[in-house]
DNA sequence: GCTTTACATACCTTGACACGTATATGCTCT
DNA sequence: AGAGCATATACGTGTCAAGGTATGTAAAGC
């Protein structure tokens, strides 16, 4: 796992911590709410924790989770060159951002509808 | 692979798209930059492509890769409520980040630091 | 036409890791 | 103390992706 980008590149611990964006919660919560099994939910957390990403108190039995910002800062960070980048290049960016707010809004890996000029893409899957 | 975070766990691609920031480049530019073998940067030109990242134009025998925004601003857009997130806290965080700076003697930087071998099991199993 | 250069792909092997299942630990309450 | 809940970990398994090596393909130069 390494870097605060493995972390990230499972799909159920990005669940996590967007579901701590709102609040702390205990393993049991996380649990139901991503309909989870409870092994993988403690396995994922103890993840997250190693890494930096969240920390956890004790409450009786239950532990709560929250956020830590240290690690997903590296991961901005990182990002921030390729901001400055998207800056050059607004214009071509505007059409983007319309598309990706889209899809970030269905969460489906589906083809987008392409207009303009017909690329090629598409070629074989890997598996 | 399947998402964008996929691809950008491998610092391998990390590097490339790194590279890429600057300017256009040629494969055999990338593979003597980065020192690694051309195969290796050609598999993960094609991961990079496939998952729109970046595209590439013919010239001659080679072929120029250079950055798309699209799927690195699918990133950003999930890092933006933790943002919000940050910005609630940013006392709690400047206090961590005095801790560092603290603890590292060294000016105003961009905050860094790994969490080196965290692996204290201070909860040990006891029989 | 043949060789060289530039890049892509196929095949194989290896290792990491996510999951399920089972079990351990730890706290609370009666 | 024992039952029961909440969470953590151990173990076995399958999958998948990254690296290495070898080869394919296509353009350039002589």
């Amino acid at each position: 796992m390494e870097s605060a980008f493995d972390i990230i590149a499972e799909p159920n611990r990005r669940a996590i911590l967007s579901l701590l964006v709102s609040s702390q919660q205990s393993v049991g919560e996380i649990e139901r709410q991503l309909r989870m099994p409870q092994p993988t939910v403690s396995k994922h957390l103890r993840v997250l924790r190693d890494a930096g990403f969240v920390e956890s108190s004790v409450d009786a039995q239950r532990r709560l989770y929250r956020l830590k910002p240290e690690s997903l800062l590296e991961v901005d960070a990182w990002l921030a060159p390729f901001r400055r980048f998207w800056s050059a290049h607004v214009d071509a960016l505007e059409r983007h951002l319309d598309r990706i707010e889209e899809s970030t809004r269905t969460k489906t890996k589906t083809m987008k509808k392409r207009r303009g000029p017909n690329r090629d893409r598409d070629k074989g899957a890997r598996k």
